[in-house]
DNA sequence: GTCATAACTCTTAATTTAATGAGTAACTAC
DNA sequence: GTAGTTACTCATTAAATTAAGAGTTATGAC
């Protein structure tokens, strides 16, 4: 999880996208693994890092707190901390967090008619 | 552009994603870079390779090639060649390539109210 | 005193993705 | 006969992302 380097192409060419179109921005974000899941699962009630990592059976402990930070730098989500041994987290949607799950739900209604098995179908 | 080792928990981890849900698909074609601004210079009526490569100056040839046979595949853009000297190859947006063009329009209407500069405001 | 627990962090290694730069075909204009 | 055109491909290198595995902290249960 070291920082970017700043001077390649590689990265000029994506603020140069993310200038151009937020959305480019948005599916930066949403293109890190395991994100989408973590926002829905997040959604359902599944608020807490332990379940979450039960939940996503494969993904890693620094992947995971990764994308919690990701979500709540991005607002998307926030945190709670309780004071107890051993410590509590919980997690919850913000507005604009339940606002985008609702917007992913129409896209993954799109998706499920026209992604079927890696090659889109006509809708 | 050789081809991913299917071998590796990597692999595994996406494959699992995406049978989890169809939207992890399609979020791992959009976060292709460039691709969305490819589909939507289509759609604007920019459907030539040279002209694209022009509108989007810092892409490179096979990145764009690349992408254009992406789009292909995922029968989002269809592709019309003619026989001349130079050639000409024109592309232009399938039904299912217009339905998605349309959808992440909506999308990006909630980036730019919601993703200003890194950070999420309240929508 | 050893183990377990939650929610992490850190370093290193593996894998994937993007960028660079050269090359191709077939023809036209000069 | 040299340069220019379009729409690509190919090999190599650079960079970013993901995964693996160990470590941390404070406490309660045994």
């Amino acid at each position: 999880m070291t920082g970017r380097k700043t001077s390649s192409t590689n990265y000029s060419n994506q603020i140069f996208l993310e200038e151009r179109c937020s959305l480019n921005e948005l599916i930066n974000l949403l293109s890190k693994r395991w994100i989408t899941e973590i926002l829905f699962g997040i959604e359902e009630g599944n608020n807490r890092f332990t379940t979450l990592k039960e939940e996503l059976r494969h993904i890693s402990d620094n992947i995971l707190a990764d994308r919690l930070r990701l979500l709540e730098e991005y607002k998307l989500i926030s945190k709670e901390s309780f004071i107890e041994i051993p410590p509590r987290v919980e997690y919850t949607l913000t507005d604009t967090g339940h606002e985008l799950s609702r917007q992913l739900e129409v896209l993954c209604n799109f998706s499920d008619q026209c992604m079927v098995s890696k090659k889109a179908v006509s809708c």
